[in-house]
DNA sequence: TTACTTGCAAATCCTTTGCGGTGCC
DNA sequence: GGCACCGCAAAGGATTTGCAAGTAA
């Protein structure tokens, strides 16, 4: 099954309508390994699709996210990124050219267990967030 | 040495041009524990000095910031959080009332070792967010 | 004294929303 | 054919910035 197939699948088994915009955008989001801005997105589907608008990106966008498609990193920087990989996993942040990778570590069960006993708190998650500096900016 | 002291010596020590506002500013991040936003903090400041504007909250957080006296946590809300407390701890956030508490969990140091072995990053730290319902909304 | 801060207001940035027209199911 | 979606533009919330007047060192 190829992208365009699995995308097709994904957003009817989501009962979310299918639109030629939105096929786009998790499509390319399912491509590549940065993890774009909204901005960006726009930036690129708009090579496809000379007329769509950034209010449309958003709404696709939240859209996906709602429905477990997609995720958004809203780390620190004053907009979001976004990640075509639903499932959970960690992030590595470059401070100096802010670029993002994804870390695949070990789960940290025995944490929030910890965590969930000193704090009373019902643990559902983490988001872990490491960072440092990539081997393009240690010159 | 009580608080009013030390906020003023840490000011100092740190160069920042010590101001009634910021001193009041940086007071009360130290004494609450929970984690306000700037318009909270606008609020409670203004009960001492009536006049002041959210502008000067703004700008005295980010000098704070850049100094190193508080962090601000920008862990996905539409505004961002600020932490009287600079030193590296972690947060718990409660996905219901939004309230966060801090956690001083065990430090991740082996999972540091992997990161940066693994992805060639210069790993400098990390930022640890969990997620649950907290006590009071879990009724 | 003099450079840094303040208060105010306007501007900016990112994101959401309302509306008339269109296209997917 | 109906309802959800699109593009557009205007609104929204959070934060930053420019400027004249005030104040800490």
């Amino acid at each position: 099954m190829d992208v365009t197939q699995e995308t097709l699948y994904l957003l009817k088994e989501k009962g979310i309508r299918v639109t030629p915009q939105r096929q786009a955008i998790l499509e390319y989001l399912k491509h590549v390994d940065t993890h774009p801005n909204a901005e960006e997105i726009y930036a690129h589907i708009r090579t496809k699709f000379a007329g769509i608008s950034l209010g449309t990106i958003y709404n696709s966008l939240n859209m996906l996210c709602d429905k477990g498609l997609i995720q958004e990193l809203a780390y620190g920087d004053t907009f979001s990124r976004f990640d075509g990989n639903p499932m959970p996993h960690d992030h590595i942040v470059c401070d100096v050219c802010r670029k993002v990778v994804d870390y695949h570590g070990p789960l940290l069960d025995n944490l929030l267990d910890l965590a969930q006993q000193e704090s009373g708190f019902a643990i559902k998650g983490y988001r872990l967030e490491l960072h440092g500096v990539c081997p393009a900016c240690q010159n």
